[in-house]
RNA sequence: GCGGGUGUAGCUCAGGCGGUUAGAGCGCCAGGUUGUGGCCCUGGAGGCCGUGGGUUCGAGUCCCAUCAUUCGCCCCA
């Protein structure tokens, strides 16, 4: 064991990517059936598009981005999150002349260098989706609707979505304002951290997981009271509609979200399956990034949900996946002509489109069995001396252990109808 | 970047105060009729005891470092 996979990193083995590709296709399914296409971003990018889009003085750029110089002197990052790229490819490919509004979801991997915990890693998998050029709060539902439908479609239970409105750029500043100056008396009091916030970012006070910070801000203004009318507005529409899709939810004041881009709805998903990261997927409304990356004024809302969590509940919740990939039949020989017949015969079933296996190893008709019953192939097709000279082969039944014989010649069509 | 726990077989883990050839269960391989799986029985392979230093006559065991892992903080999915 010489080498091992990076830090943070994981490996996901043959055994496992059935839960990976379960998860996928569930998510496909979804996004098809909510009208979203895939659009797929390059593994990095230009650095500065995340220096600008997610903000220079949040954690992730500060301190965790995996920046390097290529040969062309150029600086480039590995994608430290989904939404920044879909919005440049946006740009770039001048999608908003195409609909009115741009509907496209991602599976890809991020990548952070944070220090690896439970649920989380330096590179993690992340399903998310972006709606891009509609300000309608129908469509926030529509994003936080399709969500909550897919990760219900696992099978997943116990999920709270915390929802919230972080404001706009006309009631925010008055609310920080106020926030500050109803915490003011009781700064030094505050946890280290928050003293801090208290400086750079007043709303993060808010989800301070210090009990005292908390008891401190327990009687602080409530955001949702300071947005302005439009912000309001939003709000209360986006929960009309979750309330008519039929959608729980809790409305939490206290939720704020670490980008710096998010505008109005923020919301979370969190598991109580999962540790201290309990969030498995979370989102808002980005009206302001389109313009500061250079484009028109355009709204926008999506979000991002971590694959790896999602497992991990998954997992705690002893949800099981159907399992497709045993192959139907498993072909058996013995000596060296049934080995050459079976080789034969084994492709011409997979020419037939039959999932079909055989051992390599050169092991004992008994060892080929327990092959056979340990892969669970639904028969055993047996080659021996005594079938060739017949011009036949067994077809044993794994479960019913009936066995049938079935002349060589149409052997592939007699297989097929037996399963 | 900061704090705590843990590194022994493919996996899950035993190995009282340092003492000879390091164990178990599961898994794997092979036998139990020279052509038949699951259950059972028997046998076998497989360990630089994470790595590097140190203490000691002697280290899987004690000390230091390092790497990995794990649980937290920060932040996030």
């Amino acid at each position: 064991m010489r080498y091992s996979a990076p830090r943070g990193t994981a490996d996901v083995l043959p055994q496992d990517s059935p839960r990976w590709q379960y998860i996928e296709n569930k998510f496909r399914e979804i996004c098809r059936l909510y009208g979203y296409d895939e659009l797929r971003t390059p593994t990095f990018e230009d650095t500065e598009l995340f220096t600008r889009s997610i903000g220079q003085h949040t954690d992730i750029v500060s301190k965790e981005m995996y920046t390097f110089t290529d040969r062309g002197e150029r600086s480039l990052t590995l994608r430290p999150e989904g939404t920044a790229p879909v919005v440049r490819a946006y740009l770039q490919h001048k999608l908003f002349a195409e609909m009115p509004v741009s509907k496209v979801y991602y599976i890809t991997g991020i990548f952070r260098y944070e220090r690896p915990q439970a649920g989380r890693f330096r590179e993690h998998h992340q399903v998310g989706i972006e709606a891009i050029g509609s300000q309608d709060p129908a469509i926030d539902a529509e994003v936080i609707t399709l969500g909550m439908k897919y990760l219900g479609s696992l099978g997943i239970e116990g999920l709270t979505l915390k929802i919230n409105s972080v404001g706009c750029p006309v009631c925010r500043p008055a609310y920080r304002d106020a926030l500050k100056s109803a915490v003011e008396p009781y700064v030094g009091e505050l946890c280290e951290s928050c003293k801090i916030r208290y400086e750079a970012n007043p709303l993060r006070m808010l989800d301070c997981k210090v009990a005292h910070c908390r008891e401190l801000t327990v009687n602080v203004p409530n955001i949702v009271d300071h947005l302005c009318d439009e912000c309001a507005g939003h709000l209360k529409s986006v929960l009309h509609y979750l309330d008519m899709l039929n959608v729980p939810y809790t409305l939490d004041s206290r939720l704020v979200r670490g980008f710096d881009y998010y505008t109005k709805t923020a919301f979370e998903v969190v598991s109580g399956a999962l540790g201290a990261q309990n969030a498995v997927l979370g989102g808002g409304r980005y009206d302001g990034l389109v313009l500061e990356m250079g484009g028109q004024p355009t709204p926008a809302v999506g979000f991002g949900s971590g694959i790896e969590r999602t497992l991990a509940i998954m997992e705690a919740q002893g949800i099981e996946i159907p399992v497709t990939t045993h192959p139907s039949v498993f072909v058996v020989t013995l000596g060296d002509r049934a080995k050459e017949a079976g080789i034969k015969l084994l492709g011409d079933l997979r020419n037939a489109g039959v999932a079909a296996e055989i051992d390599y190893s050169g092991k004992s008709m008994k060892a080929q069995m327990r092959s056979a019953d340990r892969e669970r192939a639904q028969f055993a097709v047996i080659i021996g001396d005594d079938e060739l000279d017949k011009g036949i082969v067994k077809a044993r039944n794994m479960q019913t252990k009936e066995e049938t014989e079935v002349d060589l010649a149409d052997a592939v069509e007699r297989i097929k109808g037996m399963l």
